[in-house]
DNA sequence: ACAAAGTGTTAGGCATGCCTTACAATAATT
DNA sequence: AATTATTGTAAGGCATGCCTAACACTTTGT
């Protein structure tokens, strides 16, 4: 309904992600670029920065580079720390490989609650004052695979 | 392009889930009361009962209850698998309301991978093993919320 | 300066999934 | 049996987001 609306579909969230991720990084940003970082055609940059910028979000002029706004730069923080904690929680605590952990993070980081996102932080702080804990986790799971496998061979 | 394919878009998933919910509460289910369940139109499940019907998945003739084929219920029982993972991880390990919990589970169960699930389980068992971690956590979260309330009043 | 390479936009389509409206068919109640 | 309630479907739309093809514009390099 309205154009300039505070939320963000996770399509457009993923866009102003990148231009964020490239802001933070000094580095200029053209559509054609970001087609390419996100694996999507000129045609579909196009039109989800056609939507930014009616959300005040970003500004940009044809073969220029991106610029993100005050409220761009807020709102896509906000998609980026959701990102870094899912992505920190998967790798520090579960074990799980970084690329794994950031693929599913871009997925998630749409969907799920403020609340669980927090409770993650604080749940990892804790587990740093506990270190022990996790790692005696990774441990108990390697030799569960260990046996996992020495199962399949006997 | 192909109708019987073997992944399920999430909202198919969904669908089914709700299905398998009813099957082992051995519950018979129309299309009528699915709309309830999931707070969609009777349309709009005529529709996807006619998709998950193309690709095997349910037996289903108009006024007659929905009936899981064996796939179906394989598949079912994965996505359903997957809620409860999560759910309980939610819950147990976060510390998350049951239905906060729920409604994530709900959303992340069709995107997360099956890797992160299963550490999310090997996780929660390893905890079990050492239940005075998820207490002194638990704990010190409360802490932490009692020292927020605090600070805000003085 | 001009051609080639790179960039951006528009138009027309596809797929998902949801909706409302209107109508059809069945089930339940009196 | 007839009326009412419930259930199901079809048509026509809306929104998101993606695509290709074709064209237009800009930048680069010779």
């Amino acid at each position: 309904m309205n154009q300039i609306s505070d939320t963000l579909s996770s399509g457009l969230e993923d866009y102003i992600e990148a231009i964020y991720v490239a802001h933070i990084n000094e580095a200029s940003l053209k559509g054609a670029e970001l087609a390419r970082k996100l694996n999507v055609s000129r045609a579909s940059v196009s039109e989800a920065l056609s939507k930014l910028v009616a959300k005040k979000l970003i500004t940009y002029n044809s073969y220029e580079s991106i610029t993100l706004t005050k409220e761009g730069i807020e709102l896509a923080k906000a998609v980026y720390n959701k990102h870094h904690i899912l992505q920190n929680f998967f790798e520090q605590i579960l074990d799980i490989p970084s690329k794994e952990a950031g693929e599913n993070a871009c997925k998630i980081e749409h969907i799920i609650s403020q609340n669980i996102l927090n409770k993650m932080v604080e749940f990892s702080e804790f587990c740093q004052k506990h270190e022990s804990f996790i790692t005696e986790f990774k441990k108990e799971v390697t030799q569960n695979a260990t046996n996992i496998i020495n199962r399949k061979i006997s």
